[in-house]
DNA sequence: CTCTAATCGAGACGGTACGTCGCGTCTTACG
DNA sequence: CGTAAGACGCGACGTACCGTCTCGATTAGAG
């Protein structure tokens, strides 16, 4: 720990998600070498290492700080009642953070980025269910939901100059947050 | 032509296709190496280059085909006005060829597949429009019904023991094909 | 052994041995990088290691090669009792290889060649031996008859200008053979 | 000056120099490590570089003591005529500071050491001649003499339970010292 | 017996060489 | 004489060590 607060330590790492966080913008993370990311760090190759054991570990932390903040803002409007409110606070959250959010999300390593969102957006909601999951049926609907909000903001992030915030937001709500709140009121019969 | 008619050719093809197939349900793509795919294809090495110039363009041959077939069987289904019925015709379809899609969609290269599904099925759908694109938000509500549908399917092709196809199907109309005619039916006036 | 056969890989390797013995005549052997080696020989860095595992390896190699030339010279003069000309015979066929025998005895590296020269050239004589060893006096000879002779051969390939053939073998003759030959015939009584 | 009194550094400089010795005994010197020196001497890495600049240097101020104290010793036991005797006590020399000796000359790194140890011992017999060289065989010679009582002290320190003193004292007299005084008095009339 | 400056440990850092692996090209030996 | 086998140049990987450097925390010895 003595380690985390050396000032090297932290200039070094803050520099390495930097430029990671710059490169994931660009290309796909396979095509981003370690090289690329300590040069664009202005660090030594091996001190890459020093940090972290992969580049894949490097965008895990840049992510997950990502989604922590994320989740952190989104989890309570979750239980809100009112899903408009809850989607034009999703978007203005994004839309605040734009350039790291673009970077992350609608950038070349999105992909990457975004199955950790889902992944850690899903475990967190599911912890946060008022009941347990009754079926596989739940399982696939916090998957359809998470998976379908984070698609849409990343489509966003892409178009943000055609579709306004609040657009936005009724799109969210109407495709996604209210069909999915009518079939948890009144699901399929079967299974 | 003689080279495609050529019954080598077209044997070191299928093998390679093949291969490429089973290691694709394994692992991502880019674990994946010429090398294995040659060698599960129990074709030479270099042998390999003079079908396709990388393992991405063997993949992509071997999407096209899938994409294709599914593209031919999905469109029609597009214009009938039953939803219920055309979500049912599609997870059949799927239902009917589970082992290649598993591979493909389910498995570990599935991002890769699902990716180059999602950009050919909006095409193929967009040229097939009706009308003319009015607004972005017309390719945001496309862009929302392919991905979340697709994303759905693969999800049942992980979970197929749990979820039956009239389920199946009943979740993909009430989740994204009628919200998304609904949401075509009458749009937001923003934008 | 198809491998052995193909013009590529001789080509290759013979860079290789010529590019370590250039390097070895003008540095010990751990200031040659496998890079400066490959970069001598005109190839790959990579394709060093398809042929040896080590820059050890390969001046083992290069050792290997000088040290059993040597040998198959040097081994029968040993048996004959004229020592004079014995060793007039040994310093002629060095003399007749001056280039290779002056790089890797007299180079940089020649430390690591003459330890290996001389372990090869003891291992030879003492199964040459025409009794076995009778205590550690024996080996104490043959290690001394050995290793004073390959000092006195490196010495003379770094003053080749200063001493002719026929006085360095008269030194060898008087400062090495002749007296380990009258140990020989009169060994010390201890031990 | 103040530098060499404090105790600190004493006791510092007294640890690497020893932690040196037992590592010289156990490796070749290119495999062996800064940071296995300055562990091995319970002192910090970067403390090394504050008494030595490389591993080379500690090496040379160890060897340098011993081959101090070795050619105090040797040094006047050339003059006197009595070669066996000389021999004799050159070895109960060597013998008295065994596991030094051993350390450094039979050890891992003995080949650096004794590469040293012969450079320095032919510099001080070379300035202790009573007359000067008269051509290239006195320096032959003289190389001769040294390295091959080097190499003999060397194998003896490698042997020590199988050859007591006063043999390998009559050895290197019979082997190395008398014949090269014979060269001495009668050299070739060649060169 | 304190104060102050040097020395210490710890270890981060920029480099560089290592040996491995996969790519895509190009040569070769074999059937 | 065409094709599979595989050698090759390239370049990224992750590791190890080098020698420099920046830290505080002792700690010795002068005042």
């Amino acid at each position: 720990m003595s380690t985390l607060s050396d000032a090297r330590v932290v200039r070094t790492r803050d520099a390495l998600r930097e430029a990671m966080t710059a490169l994931a913008a660009e290309r796909a993370l396979d095509a981003i070498t370690v090289r690329a990311i300590a040069a664009r760090a202005g660090v030594g190759y091996a001190t890459f290492f020093r940090h972290y054991s992969d580049k894949e570990a490097l965008l895990a932390d840049v992510a997950g700080r990502l989604i922590q903040d994320f989740l952190r803002q989104v989890r309570p409007l979750l239980q809100q009642s009112d899903r408009r409110a809850a989607a034009r606070s999703m978007c203005a959250f994004v839309h605040d953070r734009l350039p790291l959010y673009k970077a992350l999300l609608a950038g070349g390593s999105g992909e990457t980025v975004r199955a950790e969102m889902l992944r850690a957006t899903m475990d967190t909601m599911a912890m946060a269910r008022t009941r347990p999951a009754e079926g596989p049926l739940d399982d696939l609907m916090l998957f359809h939901l998470v998976s379908a909000t984070l698609n849409l903001l990343s489509w966003w992030l892409r178009h943000l100059d055609e579709v306004d915030i609040d657009t936005m937001a009724e799109m969210i709500d109407r495709a996604v947050l209210t069909p999915v709140s009518a079939l948890r009121t009144r699901p399929p019969e079967g299974c």
